[in-house]
DNA sequence: CCCACTCTTGACAACGTTGTCCAGGCTCTA
DNA sequence: TAGAGCCTGGACAACGTTGTCAAGAGTGGG
């Protein structure tokens, strides 16, 4: 009676298993456990009578006890910073493909760019004992990690690099591709640019500021205080900073946005009345063709990039072993008209 | 030996266990639990040695044991069609917030709108025994989820209508949205309006296309068959469709696209040299606004779907005895510009 | 006809945690 | 100072599964 009670309070509805479902096919326990797994070394017969107790009782495996008794859970969890930003979308669809090939589920959690959310997350997902990890750092220390590591969970990191241990990371030529934006913009005669990014602390962003710079640098043309902005990108304030660089003493005659938050919000602005600028963003993102004038992007691949990392994680987790290893991939500039407006004032 | 082998071999790391740690701080198994759990009756010196050994073997607690002693995982599954779409994206950003908000972690998952592989999902997750599931549906017949339901697994669908089952369902009103973007179109001025639609098997195609026919009709406006496109989605198709409704014997002179990759490829469409037609598009999209006309819109807010259907579920979940319902959330005309060009020939 | 072998089956322990229950030591009061 | 009561700590079983191992049934060859 007080057994009875107490599973009908903790346990939701009480839920057959392979006892009960042993008990009513008239065989062990292990034979069920055989069928349920597709072991061999069951008779036709004894398998028919093991399936249909298991249809008559609703069984469904509890992979709990299982993940307990083989020490493998088969998920990995991804720590992104928001599911709704589109740039993460495809990365983690790309993540899900390749756990999915591997038989594995995704467990995945938004960091809302918050490191100690990203802790808390990462740390839920290791204590879930997923077998592998893909994290796009919201923080710079992941020094917590590393009895996490030791036990063997797989690492990858994405977009930035691990702060304080040694870790994959797989990221897209962040500096490279500014450089080529930058670059661009000068071939179409601006020597005036300015440069909205999102906060220096974040390694992207950086790694993009200083493309620009060198662009610029190497072009022998001076940066103007007034044409670098970073900070969040909160749309208040880059159409601020947008517009103080546009009508500034030393007015700019184009922008590269730092990422496709910055960029769609940059358009905006200089759809506006009386702003005209060239434009080249940092991130493609769908429709980017169809404005007017059509928005010139250093495009990464972010299924590419989720990808990468998945597999990165598997062939760890299949045994090889690896050198913590930095993959930069490439980007590519797709022109498209804003960055060739000719810089007439 | 025997064992070392056999642990070293199947585990990964061989993770310390609160045995580890009870053994290192000098105390009993259960001391350990509790000071891992922050249950009172510890007194603060066991507590610090409890936490010193926890600290240096790096110990972390396993949930699946946890999950098996406790019966609730404290996760929730969420199936979808794909996470890559950006309608998908906010949904699941939302259920994961109000998961969040209760405690519980968020498995997703990709169906890529194939019912076995929804199935295959759903059934995995239950196997994992998550305490509830969100379902956008990609089949129309979830009696495989009647064990489930019936062990307690709270489950709200999201979008479609669950077949074969008696269970929630959180959705717009795709009937209405459609007939008032219709209407909106036939109020200035066109008689002669194109649908393009997801294949109607998809219960929201199949109202939206309702929801057309009844505005036309309505308004005494004939339908000509040539007008009417069901189908998949793909641009190649969706651009076929559209291209011999606008040049056919009885060309239309607006289009109704019944949902946000529809209305892309529309907009692409008409951006094409020699094709004048007003449009409305089901679903909004970012920078809809900037194109040229900017779009109109039937817009859903698929943020507060999925938050109303994640509440639903820990309502649910937290044992208050509901009686499935059909939850219809309004949708909203965003006129922008392209429903209002005049059929001019 | 018996032995050796294979094939099927089931008993049992273990995975790491938490709930129950009891023991021992302490404090406080009469 | 003895007894009652409280507080801390630990032994033990159980959660549902799978790996190990051994027993029993059946088969074929010598």
């Amino acid at each position: 009676m007080v057994e009875t009670n107490r599973r009908a309070e903790n346990r939701y509805g009480n839920r057959p298993t392979m006892k009960d479902v042993a008990a009513r096919a008239g065989v062990g326990l292990k034979t069920v456990s055989r069928v349920v797994n597709g072991e061999s070394g069951v008779t036709a017969d004894t398998e028919r009578r093991v399936q249909e107790a298991i249809e008559a009782l609703g069984f469904r495996r509890n992979d709990s006890a299982r993940v307990l008794r083989k020490g493998r859970t088969s998920s990995i969890g991804l720590v992104l910073e928001d599911l709704a930003d589109p740039f993460y979308g495809p990365l983690s669809r790309a993540v899900e493909e390749v756990a999915r090939a591997h038989g594995a589920l995704l467990i995945n959690g938004s960091s809302a760019e918050d490191p100690d959310r990203e802790q808390e997350l990462a740390l839920a997902l290791c204590a879930r004992r997923v077998d592998g990890l893909v994290i796009i750092p919201a923080g710079d220390d992941h020094r917590y990690l590393e009895p996490e590591l030791r036990a063997g969970v797989a690492t990858v990191f994405v977009d930035r690099p691990a702060g304080g241990i040694d870790a994959d990371v797989v990221l897209s030529d962040n500096y490279g591709g500014s450089y080529t934006g930058t670059a661009h913009l000068i071939a179409h005669g601006h020597r005036r640019i300015g440069f909205i990014g999102d906060q220096v602390g974040i390694h992207t962003a950086a790694e993009r500021l200083r493309g620009y710079q060198a662009a610029m640098e190497d072009a022998g043309l001076p940066v103007h205080e007034s044409w670098v902005s970073s900070g969040d990108t909160h749309p208040e304030r880059v159409r601020k900073a947008a517009e103080s660089m546009l009508t500034g003493s030393e007015p700019v005659t184009a922008l590269f946005a730092g990422n496709n938050r910055v960029t769609v919000t940059a358009v905006r602005v200089l759809a506006g009345p009386g702003h005209h600028a060239a434009l080249v963003g940092f991130d493609d993102f769908e429709l980017a063709d169809l404005l007017s004038p059509a928005v010139t992007v250093v495009a990464q691949d972010s299924a590419q990039i989720g990808r990468t990392a998945a597999e990165r994680l598997f062939r760890r987790l299949g045994g090889t072993p690896l050198e913590a290893e930095r993959i930069e991939l490439p980007v590519r500039l797709i022109a498209r008209g804003s960055g060739e407006l000719p810089p007439a004032g």
